[in-house]
DNA sequence: GTCCAGGGATTCA
DNA sequence: TGAATCCATGGA
């Protein structure tokens, strides 16, 4: 077992994996996660100084982890904004809360997932998935299937896999993207509107998921997603309880957050579900 | 038994 | 355009 210290005294490690955004991280009794980061399985927890990384054999490299944590940004100017308005400053309690740049693979298929669906659940499938049809990476360690391993998997199996009426949305779409190699690169090179656009041409992708995908597997900052817990949220401290669209939500938070809406949305999100807001 | 979950697709006015 | 309805599943 060897690990290293990865020095970052702005950082919650609690915060930014149960907050929804990624799905296949385990917690153990001790309080450190398991899961790939960067492409290599990792056991990971929090030190007073940082984020202390662990393996069993190879480990990514630091550079990676920072990236993968998104650990280089300085969040100040995300702070600020929720700082100067006292309807989100209770939220501040989650200082160190960061978007994980995770695969895009994994986030557009887990997303798809995600329709109509808990995070609890969400996590079940994605390990009933990885069990069944991941890749063994080294220690034995299954991974999230890829797109031709989803595609070839029948219809029934993930049905049976707990994807209930969400089984031909996920396989159609692995079955595009393994068709179309690159089309995820050619999406990460768009701008937020273009990349939208061909997000949503996916089966079983609208307005929130792919917010979610461009967002988490992306990295399209200005994508808010709008969740019922961001439309009860928003509904709640901006706009005194009335019911308003999803879309005028999703206006709303784009156009007074800009480039910093995804990170907002985050917090938010995270604060509505732990009380906070 | 009923309601809810990081909704989307389809139908119908 | 916009509202209503259906869709699997499991926990609360």
């Amino acid at each position: 077992m060897t690990s290293y210290l990865i020095s970052s005294k702005d950082f919650n490690l609690d915060a930014t994996l149960d907050s929804g955004q990624v799905f296949g991280f385990r917690k153990d009794s001790d309080g450190a996660y398991e899961g790939e980061v960067a492409g290599v399985w990792t056991r990971v927890h929090a030190d007073k100084s940082g984020l202390v990384v662990e393996g069993e054999e190879g480990l990514p490299d630091r550079e990676a982890v920072s990236r993968y944590f998104d650990l280089a940004r300085d969040l100040s100017s995300v702070y600020a904004v929720i700082a100067e308005d006292e309807r989100l400053r209770p939220a501040l309690a989650l200082k160190g809360l960061r978007l994980i740049r995770q695969d895009a693979w994994e986030a557009l298929a887990c997303f798809i997932i995600s329709a109509n669906n808990n995070v609890k659940r969400i996590r079940g499938i994605w390990k009933n998935l990885s069990d069944r049809l991941g890749e063994a990476g080294p220690a034995g360690r299954k991974r999230f299937p890829s797109p031709p391993r989803l595609a070839s998997a029948h219809e029934r199996l993930l049905r049976e896999l707990g994807l209930g009426y969400r089984a031909p949305f996920l396989s159609r779409t692995a079955l595009y993207v393994s068709k179309n190699p690159g089309c995820l690169d050619h999406i990460r090179a768009c701008g937020y509107e273009e990349a939208k656009a061909r997000v949503l041409a996916f089966p079983g992708i609208g307005e929130k998921v792919a917010d979610c995908a461009l967002l988490y597997g992306f990295q399209k900052y200005e994508a808010f997603p709008v969740d019922v817990w961001i439309l009860r949220a928003m509904r709640k401290l901006y706009f005194r309880n009335r019911s308003v669209s999803e879309d005028r939500i999703r206006a709303y938070g784009q156009k007074k957050w800009g480039v910093q809406a995804g990170y907002v949305q985050q917090y938010v999100f995270h604060g509505a579900r732990t009380g906070l807001l």
